[in-house]
DNA sequence: TGTACATCAGTGAACGCGCGTTCACTGATGTAC
DNA sequence: TGTACATCAGTGAACGCGCGTTCACTGATGTAC
């Protein structure tokens, strides 16, 4: 058995991250497999080994993202500068609206990278998307007192998603930073977090 | 001077609407120049008297949606349903949160049809994204009163495409009723406007 | 320890289809007489 | 009013490129002896 399967393993998860990288980037249509492999350090022709098409990828690839080991570069300057000042829930919120994840397009949260191909793909695409939306529910859900837990977990994660695409898709930065400074507040203020000083 | 210029006109208008519904169901990329002329009753040849390139009538496309003159079937459902019971802001984020507006794939806001298109595009699709979501903006800061009316109504956009984006891209129906009718309730407790009975 | 071997990860040329774009042509229309 | 004509909206065949997918091959690796 030449090769470990280690090896193996290794080199299908540099793919499935390097796709995720460039799906976020350019979307389903846009993106190619010679660019995904080519991130990946492989030509194309050693693809389907590994994936049975191109569809199959991306399914894979956007569930992906709930298996990070280690936090992104937007979410660890997050904890990083809070330290333990602030709750797990707290930190991913201001991370989520954070002009770090802004700005990265290739590493940034699938919902708001992928937001309209999930709707116009198959089911295994929406389950996986569905399951990123149920992973960050549960986070704000946990520490949310008080009745409505649900219902206003489900709010801040609209707000995550509505402010951060729609920030995205306008060409002013003024317009951009007001509707994501909007959107946070609000959410501090459903959340019933307090504001943070104006720095 | 063969064929009237209002004949020419009314050409050019039957492509963008059709190009509005086919991108809108399908994307920039997987839409086609063939669908988009066929919808409109032509072959694709014809194409390239009207419009420079795809990119070109993509943007033209985007922005078409705030020319409608007559409502979409999803807003004229509202109009009719309410009469003169409700105001003209109301009017709008009800529809915008209708389950006709989340059907129908084709006539919707180009905000929920196109997010992740824009933020991918060039300044001329950008441009004409902002534009409709400024459209929007005025039409719920003309009717929020109080001190933060452009803040609010800034986080009902937020809530509108966040909530609609989202409910979209999961796969359980449930889920997606809930993300819509969560994020719906936060609209209206922000802007001030009361519930509707229950029915 | 060294060598022959079998396996299979990865390569890169090639195929074929789809789609954006071009272009020579057709024929419907308004105008001039 | 009727007819010849010029214009140009619309047609459909053809081109060419890009990309998903396939496939014959290479060569790196672990194993058996």
């Amino acid at each position: 058995m030449p090769y470990t399967p280690e090896h193996k393993d290794g080199t299908r998860t540099r793919i499935l991250e390097s796709a995720r990288h460039v799906f976020n980037k350019k979307g389903f249509s846009e993106a190619t497999i010679d660019e995904i492999m080519a991130n990946a350090g492989l030509s194309h022709g050693g693809f389907y080994r590994y994936f049975g098409s191109k569809a199959d990828l991306y399914a894979e690839a956007v569930r992906r993202f709930l298996c990070q080991t280690a936090p992104e570069p937007w979410q660890a300057k997050q904890i990083k500068a809070s330290g333990a000042k602030k709750t797990k829930a707290r930190r991913v919120l201001d991370a989520y609206f954070s002009l770090d994840h802004f700005d990265d397009r290739e590493r940034c949260c699938p919902l708001i990278g992928l937001p309209s191909e999930a709707s116009r793909s198959n089911g295994d695409v929406k389950e996986a998307y569905r399951e990123v939306v149920e992973k960050l529910l549960q986070t704000f859900q946990a520490e949310l007192d008080g009745p409505n837990a649900r219902e206003r977990a489900l709010v801040l994660v609209a707000l995550c998603v509505g402010g951060m695409v729609l920030a995205r898709g306008v060409d002013g930065p003024v317009l951009a930073d007001d509707i994501r400074a909007a959107a946070y507040r609000q959410a501090l203020s459903v959340a019933g977090w307090c504001v943070p000083e104006v720095g």
